[in-house]
DNA sequence: TTGAAAGCGGTACCAG
DNA sequence: CTGGTACCGCTTTCAA
């Protein structure tokens, strides 16, 4: 019952392999009566052609090296299905990595992988990268012929295809819901001020708060350093001792939700005088109570526009296509942790 | 700035491949000097051995296939990183499958990964899958040389190695705490009556009531085929409308917060008057109130255990060993949605 | 209509 | 110590 070759074949036959390959592959040169009994003898036997000898002579396996820095990130997840599918109906295969949020697993298995396991990457920095602007094993790849697709966790200095999420933008609409809701003292919270999604978000808060003629208060930034969600609610229970706040933008789940159990501890009641939105994708924002405003990214789509642009790099390698970044539109989705507003005048 | 072969540096030293093979793989047949000049320039080149070839040459890929149904599920991301980690401290690479509990996609992917692409396959099963039992391609791929090993989602008819959680006695402790903790009136609600996994907890539940000599009320066994975990609420409400009941098993986190948040509109106090307990893994259960009282399955040591099972099958290809099952404990999280109990004599 | 042979990138045996 | 060659499984060109 082993794997059945194209030599097996041929020597049930007694014809040459070639005229074997030819036959399979439908062959105009062989005739119908030869094609047909190699055909059905190579379906009753199973046969598939060889995943490695294919890959080698072809030059190309259509295998993605997918790395990602965390898959309990709900996020990451949903890119990571939104990749697998469209790789899929493309007949793509994936190779996964992840990072760990590590510099060295990451780069280490980039490497590894560029031995020709794979045509192309589509990845998201460990924090650790970024941070550092460790781009070296990206620009090495670049270099070398291997396409690279960037997503969310961006590198400013590589030339290559990315998609993100419109995160400036998304974060102005924050500061201009919560304003519109009658919210003032605007704080904001981030867990991510390393990466550049996390800068981006609050650039966005500041350019808000410029917008609808709010000040900029430094002491309502916050920013958390901290890994365990654990420990959120006494870092970030200061914040609210210490200023007079109404309002939260969070730039994680776990940190809005943080901020809600604290005001809500205090004293205040959500969302009638205090409001709380969260950049956030996960589960725990249907399931708060009240339910959390979020700022939702489509995790999936943005994992599929990564793939089809990959893929569309890969099946065009002769040409040179222009490298392209991709915003992805996030969505204010309105729960209970904001007041209505009816924008009258629209 | 091509990838460089062993061609190109036998040229560059005019030598044949042979030599330089040798010298790579530091042969002693190669003089010190031809070898230091030789590993040298490929290191500088960033030579590696091409995957597809020594793959073609050696007959294995040192590639794992893992097949899951969801990503998005944290339980199955626990166990993918599990399996992602033990294969790359071994030296392996992962090619993922979402089965997105299709049994179709299930099939074709891993018929399409059997080309070679791969050595063995880790797979939890499709409630497809499980549901019809159509298990022949699994028999093929076991047939055929290549092994897998099942988690979680096991099939019964099928001979291969198995990791799963201790399913069966986890559910008999969870009626045991209920009852130690003062409760009688145990519901038990499924959302997975289909899969073998949800029939041993049901199983345990029944068995857990008899050891504890309550008796088993069939109206307070709810099985829940609905997908959408938003309508769990209205499903769940007439068990309480209908029956008298003072605790609850649920076979997931969704279902176990419904149940608390029904209770809880119904006037309970949890865990005072009324007690849940979750078969849960995810996030949910450390962020609701009160924070769920769960059953936790580790999902990463389930996904180490499996991946270390294949790869030793993997280096010991010739040696036939018997197929073994593995059994990952569980444990009870005591949080608050249950009575503390201080087991006192023991 | 069929077959021989080169080549994809390596390894390993055997000869020199 | 170095080189020639067969082979892994398949495709493709060229010759018959």
């Amino acid at each position: 019952m082993k794997k059945i070759t194209i030599k097996d074949i041929a020597a049930k036959f007694d014809v040459s392999i070639s005229t074997v390959s030819k036959a399979l592959n439908d062959s105009y040169e062989i005739s119908d009566k030869t094609k047909a009994k190699i055909q059905k003898y190579a379906k009753k036997k199973k046969y598939k052609p060889n995943f490695n000898a294919l890959s080698l002579k072809n030059r190309r396996t259509k295998t993605i090296g997918v790395v990602i820095p965390d898959m309990l990130n709900f996020f990451f997840a949903q890119v990571f299905q939104g990749v697998e599918k469209k790789a899929n109906e493309n007949g793509y295969k994936i190779i996964t990595c992840i990072s760990n949020e590590s510099y060295a697993k990451e780069m280490e298995t980039m490497e590894m992988l560029s031995n020709g396991s794979i045509d192309g990457f589509i990845v998201s920095m460990s924090k650790e990268t970024g941070m550092n602007n460790s781009v070296e094993h990206f620009k090495d790849m670049i270099q070398e012929g291997t396409p690279i697709v960037m997503f969310d966790r961006v590198a400013k200095d590589i030339d290559c295809d990315k998609v993100v999420a419109d995160d400036f933008e998304a974060a102005i609409k924050t500061v201009k819901h919560l304003k519109n809701t009658g919210c003032k003292n605007i704080a904001f919270i981030s867990t991510i001020s390393d990466l550049i999604v996390g800068k981006e978000r609050y650039k966005g808060y500041l350019k808000g708060m410029q917008d609808e003629n709010l000040v900029v208060n430094e002491n309502l930034v916050l920013n958390i350093q901290e890994n365990d969600y654990k420990k959120y609610e006494e870092i970030i229970e200061p914040l609210f001792d210490n200023n007079d706040i109404d309002s939260v933008i969070a730039s994680s789940e776990q940190s809005a939700i943080a901020a809600m159990k604290i005001a809500q501890g205090k004293g205040y009641k959500i969302p009638e005088n205090f409001s709380v939105i969260g950049f956030a994708n996960g589960l725990l924002s249907r399931h708060s109570s009240p339910k959390l405003t979020t700022v939702s990214q489509h995790g999936e789509i943005m994992g599929e526009t990564a793939a089809q642009m990959l893929i569309d790099r890969l099946e065009k390698k002769d040409e040179v296509l222009p490298m392209v970044t991709k915003v992805i539109q996030t969505d204010l989705v309105e729960r209970n942790s904001t007041k209505r507003y009816l924008e009258l005048n629209k």
